[in-house]
DNA sequence: ACCTGAACACCGTTCAAGT
DNA sequence: ACCTGAACACCGTTCAAGT
């Protein structure tokens, strides 16, 4: 017999009718729906379920618990960020130093107000164990394409350019998550990109390794074709 | 008659007797215990008011609900953060920039680490309602002394230092609190603390107004006997 | 293959009854 | 003044019964 095991931890099946897979995508609409209107102390199951149309036995058919459902909005939120990272640094490959810092702060700042509603939302859930987990492997793919368009900067150097790429991954992702869950807005948009601008640029000029032969310093960006 | 209004958001009673005071003495003692030997998700009201040999009635008499209780703890913890924070900058009044930051850096870094159990277990509720407002009013808390020693330096000066306290305690605070509850062990103290030191040098570096008349650069530090 | 909803265990909070 | 603990409402999760 093949695999008789405990139906334990299976991360539940896969939706293989058509109805059953509208019935994943109501979810996930009304996971997000239930967040926005009501806020994650309200984020329960029966809610989720009412809302989507569908009983609590079915949510439970394709996630194995609450925290699943809401990993699901999770992921979704953090790839889309991703792909905002892994697009930037794809055209600002080969640049000056400022010119790269100031591009990706300007694109991820932008992008992550443009889904503050979704981001004020997420901020309870990103704390908890397996927002946590989502948050550090989505930091880890966010600091390979950096620490590659580091290490393509026209104008400096860098040891160990992967860690601080996922240093600065981490040190800006959880400083705008807090600025946007802060209620008070000590921090607008505006400013928080012209320090994280700072800030960046600042860590970086402060770890840079003594130029090697071949790069210039201090230059015009040399004129270097982005990628594609 | 006095002040007939509803009993409703009142802060609960505060002891009068001695029973009483030793009661919410072990309602504290059980929270912090209950949070490093289960953990957030198994803070429950009747099992701290269990270990604390009350009854959960008891518990209610004094705190109005479950985050009041959580947030007793986290106060507790952020107080003894910022009384770090206010005593280096105490210290290191009118030095130089580099060592300023180095300071204050490596205290920040050495006192959370001390405490590193307890700040893991904080982690969720830190992010709670209740929580980010005490985070947030420990930031403002802490950025008057820094913005203070920032406008002590003796060989820099700052347009607007309390805004730019007030980000740095951000996010070194944030970015702790991910590295601390990072499981993986993604960086360790010695790491972090390299990292911060760079961080916040070279974000105040970029930051730095044109020097005045009065203050000397890249000198050292000047004889300024430390506050008392 | 998928859906339903009653049922169970557990938790936050209250309140009448005690000393 | 303070304590107790049963009671209530609500939530996460399961599972026997359905189509």
């Amino acid at each position: 017999m093949p695999t008789p095991g405990p139906t334990q931890i299976r991360p539940r099946k896969q939706p293989v009718q058509a109805r059953s897979a509208s019935t994943v995508a109501a979810l996930h609409e009304a996971s997000i729906q239930v967040l926005l209107s009501a806020g994650y102390r309200k984020f329960t199951t029966t809610r989720v379920a009412a809302r989507a149309g569908v009983s609590v036995g079915s949510l439970y058919q394709y996630f194995p618990n609450r925290e699943a459902l809401i990993a699901a909005v999770i992921e979704r939120h953090l790839d889309e960020m991703l792909g905002i990272v892994e697009q930037r640094c794809r055209e600002f490959r080969g640049r000056a130093l400022q010119e790269i810092v100031y591009g990706l702060v300007d694109a991820v700042v932008a992008a992550k107000w443009e889904r503050i509603e979704i981001s004020r939302a997420l901020h309870e859930p990103l704390a908890e164990v397996r927002g946590a987990e989502c948050v550090h492997s989505t930091a880890l793919k966010m600091a390979a394409p950096l620490a590659e368009i580091l290490d393509s900067c026209c104008d400096a150097t860098f040891d160990d350019a992967h860690r601080l790429a996922l240093l600065i991954v981490i040190s800006c992702s959880s400083l705008m998550q807090t600025a946007i869950a802060d209620t008070t807005d000590s921090f607008d948009k505006e400013i928080l990109r012209a320090h994280m601008r700072a800030m960046v640029l600042g860590y970086l000029r402060e770890m840079r390794a003594p130029m090697p032969a071949g790069k210039t310093s201090s230059q015009m960006p040399a004129n270097v074709a982005p990628l594609r």
